[in-house]
DNA sequence: TATTATTTTTAGAGTAACCTAAAAATTTAT
DNA sequence: ATAAATTTTTAGGTTACTCTAAAAATAATA
């Protein structure tokens, strides 16, 4: 077993060897995870120890088969929970990271495995994000940004890039949340921005960095 | 905020102080927590200093009033945790304690709130113990020990005083479970052993032993 | 009551996770 | 290519919780 602390760096170093192809530097670690650089450094050691990462003084880390299947785990407990939080308490989906965060280290596979069953085997959770299988298979969506859209062209609100609370409650403001059906009706040509048809009936104007963080399924 | 151990603290001093109407002492404690009394020395100095808990030296501790509100407060979550697992899960009653002693340490009010909506405000846990309220307010039952029976009487299966797995598999096993009827068709002079009549179809033997861990509610 | 047994506390130390400050290595810029 | 800036590591320390062993206080017994 391993702990809290542990699952969070494993979970943190996975998430920037998402975006980055290569070794995930020590500084990097110490922004996402909000600590110092000396604190990364020891527990990196110890992650090393274990054979969770691939360590070299100086030239970052690499998680190894062992630490990514334990990061793919905890990410997979920390959406099933979200998907819990958001579909049965009725949590808005600008409330459930901080309560995951906590759940996502809760020791039981089989809590795990009944509460998938009890969701349904839901494949994303209330952001949009996949939730990966119990085998650590993430099916990869083939979302593209709102942004990049052109006129006329249709598509399915299916998820977001920005997580944060602000910009979810945003969109819960303009009535742009997941499943909407969008169609671009404009784009302008100066700042980017974008008006758009909201389920065939609402009209939206939306900027351009709005636009930029949301991601849609082409129809 | 308190933390993960502190909780566990307070609510182990808080069920010891359930049956004792008097200082608890720390061999107990460390009984309880599977701990050193020099452990429990230590932490309870720390309580003491946060005005949880009133300490004397070589006297035992006792909850205040704050003490006493958290270590109900985990109870409860412990509690509908439990249910949770129960109700929606499909756990049997002897797998929800270890989980539920993990999911009782989330940090959120709300949570508790939305999760307490979900079941419906259970007044009871899978194994017939009292879930306290929002308010800290906890309905006694008015169960008695099945061993108390008299010949002839009916009662409904309410409870149980033995939490173990082993007890709650064997009460499975012969089918004694929650809200069963039972009437007791003879207690054994010699032994106090019990026959009884469950849900008015079948004959069930149990010794004193087993009678004497099972709460009822005479009807 | 004096002695013995038990309980509780203190003293000192270990582990996990964190920190600051300084040293060492690497990268960037002149 | 050397100096300057940045990044990373090491050294040493803190806090929360734990432990063992010894000392002190209380309770039980002769």
């Amino acid at each position: 077993m391993y702990s809290y602390t542990e699952e969070n760096y494993l979970k943190a170093i996975y998430k920037l060897s998402e975006k980055a192809e290569e070794a995930i530097n020590t500084n990097s670690i110490a922004d996402v995870l909000q600590t110092k650089a000396a604190s990364v450094t020891d527990m990196i050691k110890k992650l090393s120890d274990k054979k969770l990462l691939k360590y070299e003084k100086y030239k970052g880390v690499l998680l190894t088969e062992k630490g990514k299947k334990i990061a793919i785990e905890t990410v997979r407990k920390h959406r099933l929970w979200e998907t819990f939080l958001h579909d049965k308490l009725k949590f808005g989906w600008d409330e459930v990271h901080d309560i995951a965060e906590q759940l996502e280290h809760i020791q039981s596979n089989l809590l795990i495995d009944k509460l998938d069953e009890f969701l349904d085997f839901p494949s994303h959770d209330p952001h949009g994000d996949p939730i990966p299988t119990k085998q650590g298979e993430i099916k990869k969506s083939n979302f593209i940004l709102l942004s990049e859209l052109k006129e006329k062209q249709k598509a399915n609100m299916s998820g977001v890039v920005d997580h944060s609370s602000v910009f979810l409650k945003h969109l819960d403001k303009i009535g742009l949340t997941l499943g909407r059906v969008c169609e671009v009706t404009e784009v302008n040509e100066f700042d980017g921005s974008v008006t758009l048809k909201v389920d065939a009936k609402k009209q939206l104007y939306i900027s351009k960095e709005v636009a930029k963080n949301i991601l849609v399924k082409v129809k």
